[in-house]
DNA sequence: CAACGGACCTGCCTGC
DNA sequence: TGCAGGCAGGTCCGTT
């Protein structure tokens, strides 16, 4: 489930829980996850303090006063805090016990996720060295899209998914910002113009934005990683509407599979 | 190097 | 009601 904003939310959902808290304990209870979880993390986490909490990609990095955890929800992941007395339900795969009382649980059904604990600074872990740019900051131009999609020749949609050119663009949110730049998501990356992929930073940096905005309708416990209420059916433009009126022409939305994925598009509004 | 397909999992929905 | 099949918002890895 989980996109950027996805991630941008659970993270400002935890971080009053966990930054400043020290874990008393790691309690795991399904080892399974995308990579098993070490054996020896409970014994390098448990008297941690945790310093600060922010992300790089899709992935949740951990700064602890001694090294750090790296934690990605995969498909299905999501956090909530609950009450230490709540029992774990299925799929609840390890809870975060720490001295500030609620208990940050991870569930993850499908375990694409991943829990990796690292020596050093996790910000540096070698499973964030080849992301590319950040969407929401600075450095993230048209120009350096034009630049890198020069030497590429597959369809833009898969381009901007492609995590080490920009990460954080999800398959819902690819086809959202694709309709809002105007731009076909089956032409190739290596023939779109500077003009146009300026627009297209502009587009994706605009509905990711958007969406966490929207992100904000949080209840306490539940750290919204299900995706359901909230603007998820309302504010989408052409994800899951094909057959339906484009917004802006009433052309009927077109989808398509791109690279095994599910893409919606406007055959009308978008070249 | 770039592109592609398969792999990892469970749950939920559809249609027979 | 049961079951098979398809689909789901992510990434990594091996092969071509």
């Amino acid at each position: 489930m989980p996109e950027l904003p996805e991630v941008a939310t659970t993270i400002s959902g935890i971080r009053p829980y966990l930054e400043g808290a020290v874990i008393v304990r790691a309690e795991i209870r399904e080892r399974r996850l995308r990579w098993p979880i070490a054996s020896d993390l409970e014994q390098r986490v448990a008297g941690r303090k945790v310093v600060g909490i922010n992300r790089r990609g899709k992935y949740i990095v951990v700064h602890l006063d001694r090294g750090g955890l790296l934690v990605h929800l995969g498909m299905s992941g999501s956090f909530r805090i609950v009450d230490p007395q709540t029992r774990p339900e299925k799929h609840d795969h390890f809870d975060l016990l720490t001295d500030a009382g609620p208990v940050i649980r991870y569930r993850d059904p499908r375990r694409f996720g991943c829990l990796i604990h690292c020596e050093g600074d996790p910000g540096s872990h070698e499973r964030l060295s080849r992301l590319g740019m950040e969407p929401l900051e600075d450095g993230f131009t048209g120009a350096r899209l034009y630049r890198l999609g020069r030497t590429r020749n597959v369809p833009i949609k898969t381009y901007i998914m492609d995590s080490s050119v920009v990460v954080g663009v999800g398959n819902i949110y690819a086809s959202e910002s694709l309709f809002v730049a105007g731009i076909s998501p089956v032409r190739r990356c290596s023939r779109i113009s500077i003009a146009r992929y300026d627009m297209l930073a502009l587009s994706i940096r605009r509905v990711l934005t958007d969406s966490i905005a929207k992100g904000g309708t949080t209840l306490q416990d539940f750290v919204r990683a299900d995706g359901r209420p909230g603007y998820f059916d309302q504010e989408l433009s052409v994800y899951g509407r094909a057959g339906e009126p484009c917004l802006a022409c009433s052309h009927p939305i077109k989808s398509r599979i791109i690279a095994q994925r599910a893409t919606y598009y406007c055959p009308q509004c978008q070249t």
